[in-house]
DNA sequence: GAGTTTGAAACT
DNA sequence: CAGTTTCAAACTC
């Protein structure tokens, strides 16, 4: 039987699109962040078409070495990518996720952050200054922060960039785009997220918060970046709370660090 | 449905 | 740690 935790994002933020299909892992036993169900901290399920998975409950101790092993190589692994704004946003047609960042960032090249291939597209979120992109036109959001063009026009050219971007998803394959993220895995704001999720301040100078770059230029970024200080209050008194993001359960329990 | 492209993750 | 390889999702035909 298949916990009611699992997937959450079947049954609820991605009910109607049908955004959580299951993995197709071949090789990766689905112990890697490769597969997107262990990535998530969920145990595959019946969508899931993987071979040879040991992504499942009997597999428990397996799985922990596995986390372990991923987490020691980067503890924020399977901290959740994308900090989301509040979750009214999702019932606010004036509103976007844009307004969350990804916050390791892209490193794009050709898809020029317009296709799923972009993480921060696909999770329907700006680029950012995290991001490398190049050539970034993510309609969410450029990561240059693209306004020279200024004005409504820029605007509006980005919302039927935008709009047109998330119909040709939804042609083919139910769309993601724009479900909400685990809602274990969202982070949510007290008040309204700083820009570029506390990477700027309110007049647009870089905040400052450390960003660590490793070599081949990714980046990851610091605790007090990505969780926010202690305080937890941005410059502005703005606060970012990050909700727990409790993975697989059975390791929450006696798994943390 | 098969093959290709893409970029993150993993490896050397 | 920079470069390369592997991997699986996204995409195209």
């Amino acid at each position: 039987m298949m916990p009611s935790w699992i997937c959450r994002r079947k049954f609820d933020a991605a009910s109607e699109s049908g955004g959580c299909k299951g993995c197709k892992c071949k090789k990766s036993k689905c112990l890697k962040l490769y597969c997107e169900c262990f990535a998530r901290g969920e145990y595959c399920k019946d969508d899931c078409s993987c071979q040879n998975c040991n992504n499942e409950h009997i597999y428990q101790n397996i799985i922990l070495e596995a986390r372990k092993q991923i987490e020691s190589r980067n503890p924020l692994a399977f901290a959740p990518k994308v900090v989301t704004s509040s979750p009214e946003i999702g019932n606010d047609p004036n509103k976007t996720p844009a307004s969350g960042r990804h916050k390791r960032g892209c490193n794009c090249k050709k898809s020029v952050c317009l296709k799923k291939y972009c993480e921060c597209f696909q999770a329907g979120v700006g680029c950012s200054v995290n991001c490398r992109c190049e050539g970034c036109k993510n309609t969410f959001g450029r990561k240059d922060g693209s306004n020279s063009m200024g004005a409504e026009a820029e605007l509006e050219e980005e919302r039927e960039e935008r709009e047109k971007a998330v119909a040709e998803q939804k042609l083919g394959k139910p769309n993601t785009l724009l479900s909400q993220q685990p809602k274990h895995f969202q982070a949510v704001l007290e008040e309204e997220m700083s820009d570029a999720v506390g990477l700027r301040g309110s007049d647009g100078s870089p905040m400052t918060c450390i960003k660590t770059s490793s070599p081949n230029g990714k980046r990851i970024s610091s605790p007090n970046c990505d969780l926010v200080p202690s305080s937890q209050v941005a410059r502005g008194g703005r606060k970012l709370i990050l909700q727990s993001i409790p993975s697989f359960p059975f390791l929450t329990d006696h798994d943390h660090p």
